[in-house]
RNA sequence: GGCGGCGUAGCCAAGUGGCUAAGGCAGAGGUCUGCAAAACCUUUAUUCAGCGGUUCGACUCCGCUCGCCGCCUCCA
């Protein structure tokens, strides 16, 4: 079974084939730099680092740009609002966005090119238009002529009758069609402004999506995605201009991600219910908000909430709580008595097996972190049931298995890290977050040592609750006291 | 109004025309322990919103109903 992915414009999961031998050329749409990122942008990112990690673990080799769209009305609203040029407010929340994303450890892509910085490459593209006849010049502007191009509506699967029908599109009367949009508009004072053979303006907002992608990835590429609400109008205006202008097919896959959710409604600045990247890193660690994006599939809403990161936290730590079991493992002898059954066995061998399948089914990330906790459950049981001295095929096995679950929950940048600097880094988090030092937390730990050993049950027990008002667990065995910390519910 | 999606255990969430309906969280029981707890183990849906239909057989395909959501305007 090969890689299948969902197509937007067919509406159905296909076989995914490279245009290019091995190499696959993938755009993905990212933000509108004028305002901090939320965690609709964080699921964007999140996503498409996981589908071209995976499509390299695959064995493919990738391309992989996404611009950064730096001129349009949004920043110029905000720009005169603010007092500011343009250019100095989407140069300021691109820096956010790259602390964002280097907080989120999201690996660059190959290219970020900028609107602003494609100007020649947006005019070609235009002129192109202009010169087959599917563009007009009306007063200093130039609009797409949608009647020209009979497929418009493919992507999104309407039609230009529906969409007039539904036409909430505000009166144009220089359009010849309301469903025309601005490739270039004529510049008003103030604003930034280039010179084109139409005069001085800026791109119209989908053209420089349409320039970059051609540049850097050619007129036929392999991948095209974004968030599902750029299918209409963003991606299908892209389509269109970028056929319209080449002659060619332009993206060969088309993928969406559904939004992320807040009590079952979309996240967005409109409704003003959403969460910015830092504010949740403030209170989450990145790989918890890994665990809850991957944890359900990149095609169905996200539903955002506290809990749901709290518990996703809790399975991040299962997972690095067996890695550092595994971690910690000692060589066994030949003639220990294995402890490993067939069954698992098979489940520890099959996991790369059974996670390709799972991913190959349209990046099910879900499933395959079903599979991975599946090998966890095995790999915990067998250690937890080792003799003395262990045999070596055990060890063998739980190594082996241990070093697949990494790499393979590495694709989506989870066990990122080494499990015991995790633990002890998750660990000390806790108690700067509960204003308790390590010193006076090991004091308190020898004194109730020192308690239990002449059985002063009382004092020991006192030290206990009072760690645990403070949600640090403690576990007595042989080798002395360790402290964990307890689960964060009802915070 | 047009187009599209979703409804699976207490919560989150995969999945399949027929073999035990993954996995995580929470809960319950257990190993351990002076008592505990973390970790660990076991366990938790005769059932997949409801009603019809197709089929030898449907949760999975079709139709309808109810509920929720998205796009059609800027939006990841």
């Amino acid at each position: 079974m090969s890689l299948q992915i969902y197509d937007t414009k067919i509406g159905k999961k296909i076989p995914f084939t490279p245009l290019r031998d091995n190499h696959v050329r993938i755009y993905a749409c990212g933000i509108t730099a004028y305002d901090f990122c939320h965690l609709g942008h964080a699921r964007s990112a999140l996503v498409f680092d996981m589908i071209v990690s995976y499509l390299r673990h695959s064995g493919y080799k990738v391309t992989f740009v996404r611009n950064f769209t730096d001129i349009d009305d949004k920043i110029i609203n905000r720009a005169q609002k603010q007092n500011t040029t343009c250019a100095e407010l989407s140069q300021r929340f691109i820096d956010e966005f790259y602390i964002d994303m280097k907080a989120l450890k999201i690996t660059p892509p190959d290219y970020e090119p900028r609107a602003t910085e494609h100007i020649p490459e947006i005019i070609d593209i235009i002129e192109k238009l202009m010169t087959k006849g599917i563009a007009y010049q009306a007063d200093g502007d130039v609009y797409f002529e949608v009647e020209k191009f009979p497929q418009y509506g493919s992507l999104s699967g309407r039609n230009l009758d529906d969409l007039k029908a539904g036409a909430r599109i505000s009166i144009n009367k220089i359009k010849k069609n309301p469903m025309d949009f601005a490739l270039w508009k004529a510049s008003k004072p103030g604003e930034p402004k280039w010179d084109s053979p139409w005069g001085e303006g800026r791109p119209g907002w989908h053209i420089e999506c349409s320039a970059m992608s051609r540049k850097y990835l050619g007129d036929s590429f392999d991948i095209h995605g974004g968030g599902e609400d750029l299918v209409f109008p963003h991606h299908e205006n892209e389509l269109a201009q970028s056929e319209g202008a080449s002659g060619k097919p332009f993206a060969n896959h088309w993928i969406h991600h559904a939004f992320v959710t807040i009590r079952d409604e979309k996240m967005s600045k409109s409704l003003h219910n959403f969460l910015t990247i830092r504010e949740v890193l403030k209170r989450h660690q990145p790989e918890a908000l890994r665990m809850m994006v991957f944890a359900t599939h990149y095609r169905h809403p996200l539903d955002f909430s506290e809990s749901g990161l709290r518990d996703a936290q809790t399975s991040v730590n299962r997972l690095y709580n067996c890695m550092a079991a595994c971690a910690a493992l000692t060589d066994g002898t030949e003639s220990s008595k294995a402890v490993a059954t067939r069954a698992e066995i098979d489940k520890l061998r099959s996991l790369p097996d059974r996670f390709q399948e799972a991913m190959d089914n349209d990046f099910n990330t879900a499933q395959g972190l079903g599979c991975l906790f599946d090998a966890v459950k095995s790999i915990n049981r067998i250690s937890q049931a080792l003799p003395a001295p262990p045999a070596q095929a055990d060890i063998n096995l739980l190594r082996r298995g241990g070093a697949d679950v990494t790499k393979l929950a590495q694709i989506m940048g989870l066990l990122s890290q080494e499990p015991q600097a995790y633990l002890a880094g998750y660990q000390e988090k806790h108690l700067t977050a509960v204003g308790m030092d390590k010193a006076e937390l090991n004091k308190l730990l020898e004194e109730r040592i020192a308690a239990r050993q002449n059985k002063e049950w009382g004092r020991a027990d006192e030290i206990r609750d009072l760690l645990l008002a403070k949600n640090i667990e403690l576990k007595d065995s042989q080798d002395g006291t360790a402290w964990y910390v307890a689960g964060d519910r009802g915070q």
